[in-house]
DNA sequence: GACTCTATGTATAAGCA
DNA sequence: TTGCTTATACATAGAGT
């Protein structure tokens, strides 16, 4: 059952392109009504299927022509000015794309970078083979965690008599699920556009691809600087 | 979180009603374009949103201008002809509901009636209480039954030599699972058609609800004669 | 092919920032 | 309000009849 996700393009297959008509069709046009009834605004629909010389219309005949005639009263020129036509749609659609890679690449480093602070920390990886460009990016997200740690123990330390082992003192293993949290949460402004080659991934997100794991090289913005490390 | 079941009514509250529409407005077009590149088909929608005089049309002006030619190009007699308009849109609705309805209400007396045959056969349940109506419900499961059970027994005696303590011999108990899943499946002819009284139901389904459990009484049709019981 | 079924993808109502 | 997130309702691809 519906195992695919369906790629945006022309279905070659004959008897499938047809089931598939009939039931976008009718998902349409049940689409319309629901926002008619819902929003009560005046709307129309119009669709030639390939296997029928009549369309499909909503609300009705009569429906159709009169929202056609209140969009022919309109000038030409106002017809266009606000419009959605279907290159603004797209461009709209890969603006979302890519700001969403822009976000999920800028997951992925943050979550590098914490991957890679706590290989060090157990002595797993060492940095000699790191870049300045990681090192720069590691220190930044060392820093943004210390300081939830800090901020953390003063929060713990201002409410006295909890019974927790925990209050004023800042036991680094037991900040760790905390520290994760934070990892997953807060901004993090290592990368602030598409860079060349990334394209193929806007490509793949705007159609509704699953977003790949991004390498840590290329990842980083000329114009990021981050704050010194300062304990 | 999308909690409750909309219900298809005008939303009073202006700013969700807003929210919704500009949420479902783009949601609709996106279909358009979608139908439109799978199947290849000439379709236009215009969208008059209550804040703004411009209409949202896809997939351009341009386009809505040819699609409308051609639309009006049809004489207005073929225009209605074939057509859905809002009524036969409503219609059809209501028909889908119902045959759902039937359906549910021949599952839950199918359900309930085995639910009898096991009660009895537990000694939980006499059946001095029972309707003549249900003796016969219960007497054309019993068959459909013991039918099963007999054509298991016979594709288990053509399987020599499995391992199973089933070869040949019919185990009640064993058989239990597979009861209970032709239970759950062939076909079962009680009710025909929409009873009085049940038409709340009906509404319920045409809009989408839960299907309520439907009692034994009011379920049998006059016109359904189940084959007498005969080992 | 035209329908039904159901697992899975998609849309979206509410919440929250 | 606008936007983003998330849980849930809905649409529908693919498979079976």
């Amino acid at each position: 059952m519906a195992r695919k996700k369906v790629e945006l393009k022309y279905i070659a297959n004959d008897s499938k392109r047809r089931a598939t008509q009939k039931k976008r069709k009718s998902g349409l046009i049940k689409k319309a009504d629901e926002i008619s009834t819902l929003c009560g605004v005046d709307a129309c629909a119009i669709i030639y299927t390939s296997d029928d010389p009549q369309p499909e219309v909503w609300p009705s005949p009569s429906g159709v022509n009169r929202v056609i005639s209140r969009f022919k009263e309109m000038p030409e020129l106002e017809q266009s000015k606000k419009m959605m036509s279907q290159e603004s749609f797209l461009r709209q659609r890969i603006q979302k794309g890519q700001d969403q890679l822009k976000k999920l690449k800028n997951e992925n480093r943050k979550k590098e970078m914490n991957n890679l602070m706590f290989q060090s920390l157990g002595g797993y990886q060492s940095l000699d083979n790191a870049t300045i460009i990681d090192l720069n990016d590691l220190a930044w997200i060392i820093d943004q965690n210390i300081n939830e740690v800090n901020k953390q123990i003063s929060k713990l330390q201002g409410q006295e008599g909890t019974s927790s082992n925990n209050n004023g003192v800042a036991t680094i293993n037991g900040e760790q699920a905390q520290v994760d949290n934070i990892i997953n949460g807060g901004v993090f402004p290592f990368v602030d556009n598409i860079i060349n080659g990334e394209q193929a991934q806007v490509d793949n997100i705007i159609n509704g691809g699953v977003f790949p794991f991004v390498d840590a090289a290329n990842n980083f913005q000329n114009d990021y600087c981050p704050t010194p490390f300062n304990p």
